[in-house]
RNA sequence: GGGAAUGUAGCUCAAUGGCUAGAGCAUUCGGCUUUUAACCGAUGGGUUGUAGGUUCGAGUCCUACCAUUCCCA
């Protein structure tokens, strides 16, 4: 059975009548229109290489000095995409982009006819044929013009790929949110700050793998598709494989297999990627995202909380060239050593409450009550009830970094005891900007309180709780060989990147986020009165079989005013199907 | 999951329940050898997210659905 979600909006009840172009059409017809025209006249609309000698930005460092009015001889050549065009009479301007800026074109008739003789009138070829958006390469000499606008002085040209699709407008560019993430292309092409983004993104990950390489950690892959999904609390996502018939789950943390590594003897490991969590969608989370998982042994939360700030602070130097920063309209410093508190300490600031008074649940809750603490019904312990009060009053408050320390013991089943504070563990979290941006602690290396803390769970599994997860004894059996005392850490990359690109939303730093399907409506529909099966036709292609429907059915729909909404009140949700092969 | 807002031309946006749904940019045609959102003149382009409903009349009001954005959980 194919497990698609298929959300149907309305459908016609007779097929569409495409009557008439829609300017887009038009736009396409006559750009396929100059692809062939271009063939015509001798010139290749889709070219096979091109060799530059400068980037844009290159030519604009060169050149600074150049002044107005003023030409070079130099022989240059660069290829990019036609963002502009301004056309005169027997002259024209074009700006050129290329991945790094952009750079005026000077196209003169005399000059290029003068040049390019295997073609006819190429000025006049330029001026019909070409479109912003297509990519040409030209070559040609340096010009300042009168002006002050630094230029190609263009003596030949090569159409490199023509666009048949218009780019938005010049001026506005492309501001719809949900455009701009279905079409990433497009919001690259006219955004320029985009691309600085993911330009920014790539050397936050490249300078942190190069501290972990210089510092001697090696980067270790570990499995995506598990067995059983372990090193959090979270909903996998679930997968099958038809071979071996059986159940995977996509990885919901990478920390089991790396403490593995660890038990195995590697002494510093890291893996930076992708894991994947069944949760809701919002500005703070995608179901894919990024994370690295670092582990040292011999070292305890002390040395993670160093390793943090110098790896976040060489990241900032990398991309900023500094430790100061502003992040939505908020001043952020960097500069280390950053602010060490414990969540007691937090919390007593934030409530008046000292947790550490308390001796039993219900004294805590009325006092946590009369602080205006909300408490879910799963909040069932003290310690519970402090993260509840951190969580409620505390975090938000955070802005500058800090590295809260020293967790109760019920909502951090992996971490190691506190060495001297009973109740508590090894572990802190890093916030700044009112979110939690890393996570390490003193991990659990002793195997039997391990299995003792998965096996409550496991319970909780089994009790329905659904971000629960079951005893990975494979993991236990590793323990049980020996695992040195080891320090571990988990950084958001997303959240990371977000803090060094001002992005308001984890939207703006994965290039490809998800979102949801667009709607699809009914085309047509059948019915085999034998079989019972409903055959659905959509207007993307797909064609679907609904198993076991009644013929009533069939027919309530065939006279339903609106198909597309019966269909998504009765039948969607309600009958098995499969897609037609 | 709950609430609020949004959806109109390729893009950015207008349009008191009432004339053939408009504008700028982009397109197409013409003019122009120093433009910078070039300019001047002309031109084509619409299933107003989808389907129902109310109404003499719906982009506008109602219902359902779809998608997005923001807030909350």
């Amino acid at each position: 059975m194919h497990i698609l979600l298929l959300t149907i909006m309305a459908a016609n009840q007779s097929p569409k009548q495409q009557q008439g172009t829609s300017s887009l059409d038009d736009i396409r017809a006559t750009r396929l229109e100059k692809v062939e025209q271009l063939k015509e006249v001798g010139l290749t609309p889709y070219a096979y290489q091109w060799q530059s000698t400068h980037t844009a930005k290159e030519l604009q460092e060169k050149y600074v000095d150049l002044e107005k009015g003023a030409e070079i001889a130099d022989d240059v050549a660069i290829a990019g995409r036609i963002m502009a065009r301004r056309v005169m009479g027997k002259l024209a301007f074009f700006n050129l982009q290329d991945e790094t800026g952009t750079i005026q074109l000077y196209l003169e008739k005399k000059r290029l006819n003068a040049n390019m003789t295997e073609i006819e009138s190429p000025f006049n070829v330029l001026k019909k044929l070409s479109d912003t958006g297509d990519i040409i390469g030209v070559k040609g000499t340096i010009k300042r013009t009168e002006k002050g606008e630094l230029s190609v002085y263009v003596s030949t040209y090569e159409m490199l790929t023509k666009s048949l699709l218009p780019l938005p407008d010049k001026w506005h560019g492309l501001t719809d949110t949900e455009k701009r993430y279905r079409q990433r292309y497009v919001d690259l092409i006219v955004n320029p700050d985009v691309r600085e983004t993911f330009r920014r993104r790539a050397k936050i990950t490249a300078a942190i793998r190069r501290y972990l390489d210089e510092s001697g950690f090696i980067e270790i892959e570990t499995p995506v598709l598990q067995g059983e999904a372990g090193g959090a609390e979270a909903r996998p996502f679930v997968t099958y494989h038809n071979t071996l018939q059986m159940d995977l789950y996509l990885r919901i943390a990478t920390e089991l297999h790396l403490k593995r590594l660890i038990v195995g003897g590697f002494e510093k490991v890291f893996e930076l990627g992708r894991i994947f969590r069944n949760e809701g969608v919002s500005t703070r989370h995608n179901p894919e995202f990024t994370s690295i998982e670092i582990y040292q042994a011999y070292a305890d939360y002390n040395d993670m909380m160093v390793l943090t700030e110098n790896l976040i602070t060489t990241a900032a130097q990398e991309v900023l060239g500094g430790l100061k920063l502003t992040y939505q309209d908020q001043e952020i410093d960097l500069t280390s050593p950053w602010k060490r508190a414990t969540m007691h300490e937090l919390v007593q600031q934030e409530t008046g409450l000292d947790f550490n008074t308390f001796t039993t649940f219900d004294e805590a809750k009325t006092a946590a009550k009369k602080a205006g603490i909300e408490i879910p019904e799963a909040c069932t312990s003290i310690g519970q009830l402090l993260n509840e009060a951190f969580e409620q009053k505390v975090e938000e408050t955070l802005i500058q970094p800090t590295f809260v320390v020293d967790y109760p013991i019920e909502i951090s089943p992996l971490s190691k005891p506190h060495r001297s504070k009973p109740g508590l563990v090894e572990r802190f979290e890093l916030f700044i900007t009112g979110r939690e941006l890393a996570n390490s602690f003193s991990e659990l290396t002793d195997p039997v309180d391990q299995r003792q803390r998965l096996e409550l769970q496991s319970q909780k599994k089994a009790a329905g709780d659904l971000e629960a997860h079951g005893v990975d004894e494979d993991f236990l059996a590793a323990l049980e060989y020996g695992m040195p005392p080891t320090g571990g850490l988990g950084i958001g990359i997303d959240r990371l990147v977000m803090l060094l690109t001002d992005s308001p939303s984890i939207r703006d730093v994965i290039a490809f986020p998800l979102l949801k399907s667009s709607s699809v409506a009914i085309q047509e529909f059948d019915y085999d009165a034998e079989k019972k099966i409903l055959r659905v036709e959509f207007d993307r292609g797909g064609v679907y079989l609904y198993h076991d429907v009644p013929e009533a059915v069939y027919k309530e729909m065939k006279a339903a005013p609106s198909v597309g909404q019966y269909f998504n009140n009765t039948i969607r949700d309600r009958y098995g199907y499969d897609r037609e092969s």
